[in-house]
RNA sequence: CGCGGGGUAGAGCAGCUUGGUAGCUCGUCGGGCUCAUAACCCGGAGGUCACAGGUUCAAAUCCUGUUCCCGCAA
């Protein structure tokens, strides 16, 4: 099938893979321009762009397909596609892009929806502790994630995964549910339906206001925070007055009558919680890279008794 | 040139201000002790102190350049 890939981050590149090697005429793929990262603000390209550069596919990364976009719709008008297939593009498409193809705009989203439609399905999953979620592909509308849907697949959520985790697993899960959804699409084999409203539930993107640990809650909750916070933007405390961002953790029975966010067992870092305990596992601090707790306390021992969070 | 921290043994760190024997915790190897242990004791191996240049009798330490990693900000 001639397709048009429109997708930017890690989460689609899995995705225009599968799509490729499938054997569908990938002829152009889109993306959000390049855009000054990280220290130095030096322009970095997007995942999904260093694919289709080395695979030779055309890029385009127009600002904005509705203002301006004009260009960028001539372009799609003449290619053609017979589907626009979208994965994290970050953009939405007007209703001049979504009327182009005969098979319509498909989007993978990384959640079971209704639910979870939005930027940040993945993190808020695991964030909410949902026992399960998944991949659900569907016709694109004019709504944000509104479109009926095609495919779903889903998949347990693990007790310590974290969000980049699933990320992974999910991106994974996505390309082999979108080269099934093409196949069956054209084939006829799929009926779109249509999502129930009621059951609708939006996930925004997360931002740093999330990071800080309130260890007044319960240590299931901490521990499903540092989960779906990792690794990015990353659950974090303090520890005499500078950062530590927290990558990995898990719950340890038991319980304490020290007050939260106290150190009750230094040798692996074991913290009080509102209720229950929960043990750091991954951590970095400012200036140092992420490593395992142990490594960590080898050369900065923690006191017993500590209290985190200043 | 956005601001800042860092690169020292396999891992994590101290030492740098005030130049003068390469240090700590852990791991590893060998031995010992114990009914027993992620226990304890004794001993050993393991370093171009990121790279390059400079100052000096002498540089991990001071100066200059380069490079890589990280926190903030975006």
């Amino acid at each position: 099938m001639k397709i048009v890939f429109m997708g930017t981050p890690d989460f689609a590149v899995p995705s225009l893979k599968a799509l490729y090697e499938a054997g569908h005429e990938v002829q152009a793929v889109f993306c959000q321009p390049d855009k000054p990262k990280g220290r130095g603000m030096k322009l970095v390209a997007p995942p999904v762009k260093a694919f289709a550069v080395e695979k030779n596919i055309p890029v385009y990364q127009p600002n904005s397909l509705k203002k301006g976009g004009e260009e960028f719709i001539k372009v799609l008008e003449d290619l053609a596609p017979e589907c626009i297939v979208v994965a994290a593009y970050g953009k939405i498409l007007p209703k001049s892009v979504l009327d182009i193809p005969k098979f319509g705009c498909v989007n993978v989203h990384g959640s079971l929806l209704p639910k979870y439609r939005g930027a940040g399905p993945i993190q808020w999953a695991v964030l909410n502790d949902e026992k399960t979620t998944g991949i659900t592909t569907m016709l694109m509308g004019e709504g944000l994630d509104t479109g009926d849907m095609l495919l779903k697949c889903e998949t347990e959520i693990g007790e310590n995964e974290t969000a980049a985790e699933l990320f992974d697993r999910l991106a994974d899960m996505g390309a082999e549910l979108i080269v099934e959804t093409l196949e069956k699409l054209e084939k006829g084999e799929v009926t779109p339906v249509p999502q129930n409203e009621d059951e609708a539930s939006y996930a925004p993107m997360l931002t740093k206001e999330l990071s800080p640990i309130d260890f007044t809650k319960t240590a299931r909750e901490v521990h499903k925070q540092i989960c779906g916070l990792s690794d990015w933007p990353c659950a974090t405390t303090l520890i005499g007055g500078k950062r530590l961002k927290v990558y990995h953790s898990e719950i340890v029975e038991g319980n304490s009558d020290k007050p939260a966010g106290t150190v009750v067992k230094a040798k692996d870092l074991t913290v009080a919680c509102g209720e229950g305990l929960v043990r750091f596992t991954e951590i970095q601090a400012e200036g140092s890279k992420r490593m395992p707790t142990a490594d960590y306390l080898r050369g900065k021992p923690i006191a017993e008794g500590t209290v985190l969070g200043k």
